[in-house]
DNA sequence: CGATTTTGACCCGCGC
DNA sequence: GCGCGGGTCAAAATCG
C-alpha cells in the first residue's frame, strides 16, 4: 500500500476546506487560493514562528522575483505574533518588532513606507529603555520616579507599537484585498477569454456545418444529434446550452463512436437510471454497461442524487461533469526506477494485468481515501525504455486531500478539465498542447504535454521524461512525498464554474514557476531542477556541498517524481520556506510497496 | 486479526 | 459467434 502521508498539518485540513460536495467546494477561486495560503501560514506558525515573515501578493508575481528563497507568504503570521507577544516582556517585544520591519521591508519592496520609518525610533527608544533600566539595576539611580517614568514611556512605546501595527495590519488587509480583487478579476476574465475562444471555435465548426447543410451534405452528425447529445460540455455551466448548439455539429468529423460521445451517452443514461451503490456489490453492473461507464462516478453520483434528491438537474449536470471527469485521463510519464510514484494519495491495487505489447504489467490502484472515491490509477513501466514510469490518474477525488496529495490531484484535475474543455473547442478533440503543457508545467520547462484523441480515453499526456541529465541513471530514485504544507483540496467537484479555478490555479503555479529560482533557463528539463532547492531543503541538511546538491540533482532529475516536482512549485507558492523545515521526513515516508510484486 | 496484495476468473466491447 | 484485450472482482495469500 502506498501511504502517501509524507506530513501532517498541525491544522486540521479537513476542517479547513470544504468536503465532497462540489456545492460549496472553492465557490471562489480567489477564496480558495487564499484558504491555501492562511492554512498554510497557520500551519507554519506552529512550526517556524521565528522565521522572518514576508508576504508576496499573488498579483506581483513576475519572473525572478522569488530571489528571496525563505518564506512566500506568511503575512498573517507576524500579525499573530505581534498581537500575542506584545503584552508578553520587553524583550519580546523587541523580537518582534525587529521582525516586523524586516517583513515588512522585505513584504513590499516597492511600496511607499515612510510611516514605518517610525518605528526604528521606537526600537531604539525601548532599547534604551532596556538598557536604562539595567542602569537602574544596578542600583546606581533607585529613583522611583524614574522608574515609573520610564515604565510608562514603554508602555506608551508599546501602546504606539501596538497602534501603528494594527494600522499596518489594516494597510495590509486593504492591501490584500486589492490583489484579491484583482486576482479574482484576472481570473474570470481569463476564463472569459477563454470560453469566448471556445464559442470562436464552436462558431467555426458551426458555419462548416451550416455549408455542408446548404450543398446538400447533411452530415451524419445531424443523426447523431439525436442520440448522442450534449457532449461533455464540461461546465461551463449556463453557456453550455448555447454550446450545445454548435457543439452537436462540431462531432462531425468525428467520432460517432468516439469515447466523448460514449460519455454523453453514458452519463445520459446514468440520469436515466438509479439505484447502484458504490458499496453494493450490484455496483459490478454498473460497470459492465460499458468501459467508459464508471461504476465509481456513477454511484458517487447516485450518492448525491440520493442525498438531495432536489434540484435533479443540477444533479444531472454535476452527474455528467463527474462522467466526463472521470473519463479524461492524465497520464504522467516520469523516469524513476521506484515502482510507483508517490502522489499523497493511499492506493489500493486491485488488479495487475499483462497488457499487451509491454512485458511489463499494469497495475490497477484505486485511491482509498475515501470510500467511494472514484480515482483509479494505472501504473506501468513503458516499454521501451523501463525507467519511465507511466502513470495514469482518472477521476477525481471526491474527499479532502492531503496537502502531499494536492499538487497531482490538481494537476490532473487541472489537465483533465483543460483536456475536456480543450476537446470541446475543436473537432478533432486536439487541443493545443503547448497550451496545456505551459498551464499546467512550469514555464521554460520542456516536459510536453500531448493529447491522444485515438485513445479509448481522451488522455493528456505529460512527458516529464524528456531529460537529457546523464545522470538520471545514477542513482536510485528516492521516493518522496510531496514537500510542501497547504491545504487539501477537493477536486471531485471541479465542475463547470471552478474549471476556471483549477485553470487559474495552474496558470498561476506556471507563473510562479516562472518565478522560481532556477527556472530561468529555457528549453532544458526544469520540472526537476525548480523541485531542487525545495526538496532539497526538505529532505536534506540546509547546507549542501556542491557533491550533495549534484547528488540531489540526480536523484530529482532521474526521479522526476512529478508530484515532488509540482509540490515543489506549489509549496513556493504558498511559502517556499515552509517546506524547508516541515517535510524532513519525506523520504522516509515514502512506501514502495505494490510494486516489485509484479 | 484486519488490511492489503496476489492472481485467476469473469465481464464487456470490439474486431474478425 | 469467437477470440482478444482491457478492466475489475474476489477468494486466497500475505503482511504488519
Amino acid at each position: 500500500m502506498d501511504k502517501g502521508w509524507g506530513l501532517t498539518l498541525a491544522s486540521d485540513p479537513v476542517s479547513v476546506f470544504s468536503s465532497g460536495n462540489s456545492s460549496n467546494n472553492n465557490n471562489s477561486p480567489v477564496g480558495s487560493f487564499l484558504k491555501i495560503k492562511r492554512d498554510f501560514i497557520s500551519d507554519h506558525n506552529m512550526d517556524h514562528s521565528r522565521n522572518n515573515n514576508m508576504f508576496q501578493f499573488p498579483g506581483s508575481l513576475s519572473a525572478g522575483q522569488d530571489q528571496q528563497p525563505p518564506s512566500a507568504a506568511h503575512e498573517v503570521d507576524f500579525f499573530k505574533e505581534k498581537i500575542n507577544k506584545v503584552g508578553d516582556d520587553d524583550s519580546e517585544t523587541t523580537s518582534v518588532i525587529v521582525k516586523k520591519e524586516n517583513s515588512i521591508a522585505e513584504l513590499a519592496p516597492g511600496s511607499t513606507r515612510t510611516a514605518l520609518d517610525v518605528n526604528t525610533g521606537l526600537h531604539l527608544l525601548t532599547a534604551n529603555s532596556r538598557s536604562d533600566q539595567s542602569t537602574v539595576d544596578d542600583g546606581v539611580s533607585s529613583d522611583v520616579d524614574d522608574k515609573r517614568s520610564k515604565n510608562n514611556e514603554k508602555l506608551a512605546q508599546l501602546q504606539m507599537e501596538l497602534q501603528k501595527m494594527n494600522t499596518e495590519n489594516q494597510r495590509l488587509k486593504d492591501m490584500l484585498g486589492h490583489v484579491t480583487t484583482s486576482y479574482s478579476a484576472l481570473q474570470m476574465h481569463f476564463a472569459a477569454l477563454m470560453q469566448q475562444h471556445q464559442q470562436q471555435n464552436h462558431g467555426k465548426e458551426s458555419n462548416k456545418e451550416e455549408e455542408n447543410i446548404v450543398q446538400g451534405k447533411p452530415s451524419e452528425e445531424k443523426k447523431h444529434e439525436d442520440v448522442v447529445v450534449p457532449r461533455q460540455f464540461m461546465d461551463l455551466g449556463p453557456s453550455a446550452e448555447t454550446d450545445e448548439l454548435s457543439n452537436s455539429s462540431s462531432d462531425e468529423r468525428t467520432r460517432s463512436g468516439t469515447p466523448q460521445n460514449h460519455i454523453e451517452v453514458a452519463s445520459a443514461k446514468n440520469n436515466g437510471k438509479l439505484p447502484y451503490d458504490q458499496e453494493n456489490s450490484s455496483f459490478r453492473d454498473g460497470k459492465r454497461i460499458g468501459r467508459e461507464e464508471s461504476p465509481e462516478s456513477e454511484s458517487q453520483a447516485w450518492k448525491v442524487q440520493k442525498t438531495d434528491p432536489a434540484s435533479p438537474a443540477n444533479k444531472a449536470i454535476e452527474q455528467s461533469t463527474e462522467a466526463t471527469m472521470r473519463k479524461a485521463r492524465v497520464s504522467v510519464r516520469a523516469r524513476s526506477e521506484a515502482p510507483m510514484i508517490t502522489d499523497g494519495c493511499q492506493w489500493r491495487k486491485y488488479g495487475q494485468k499483462m497488457a499487451k505489447g509491454n512485458p511489463c504489467p499494469r497495475a490497477y490502484y484505486r485511491c482509498t481515501m475515501a470510500v467511494g472515491c472514484p480515482v483509479r490509477k494505472q501504473v506501468q513501466r513503458c516499454a521501451e525504455d523501463r525507467t519511465i514510469l507511466i502513470t495514469t490518474y482518472e477521476g477525481n477525488h471526491n474527499h479532502p486531500l492531503p496537502p502531499a496529495a494536492m499538487a497531482m490531484a490538481s494537476t490532473t484535475a487541472a489537465a483533465a478539465s483543460m483536456l475536456l474543455s480543450g476537446s470541446m473547442s475543436s473537432a478533432d478533440g486536439i487541443m493545443n498542447p503547448n497550451l496545456l503543457a505551459r498551464a499546467i508545467l512550469p514555464a521554460g520547462s520542456s516536459n510536453m504535454a500531448t493529447i491522444s484523441a485515438s485513445a479509448p480515453f481522451p488522455t493528456v499526456t505529460l512527458d516529464l521524461t524528456h531529460n537529457p541529465n546523464p545522470l538520471q541513471f545514477q542513482r536510485p530514485p528516492p521516493q518522496f512525498q510531496v514537500p510542501f504544507p497547504g491545504q487539501p483540496q477537493n477536486f471531485s467537484s471541479v465542475t463547470a464554474p471552478q474549471l476556471p479555478q483549477v485553470f487559474g490555479q495552474a496558470l498561476y503555479n506556471q507563473s510562479k514557476f516562472s518565478g522560481l529560482q532556477l527556472s530561468q533557463e529555457i528549453g532544458t528539463p526544469q520540472l526537476g531542477q525548480q523541485a531542487q532547492p525545495h526538496l532539497l531543503h526538505s529532505g536534506q541538511q540546509p547546507s549542501l556541498s556542491q557533491d550533495t546538491l549534484s547528488a540531489a540533482t540526480a536523484a530529482i532529475t532521474a526521479d522526476p517524481n512529478f508530484t515532488a516536482a509540482l509540490a515543489a512549485a506549489i509549496s513556493s507558492i504558498i511559502g517556499g520556506a515552509n517546506s524547508n523545515t516541515t517535510n524532513n521526513n519525506n523520504n522516509s515516508n515514502a512506501t514502495n510497496n505494490t510494486s516489485h510484486r509484479n
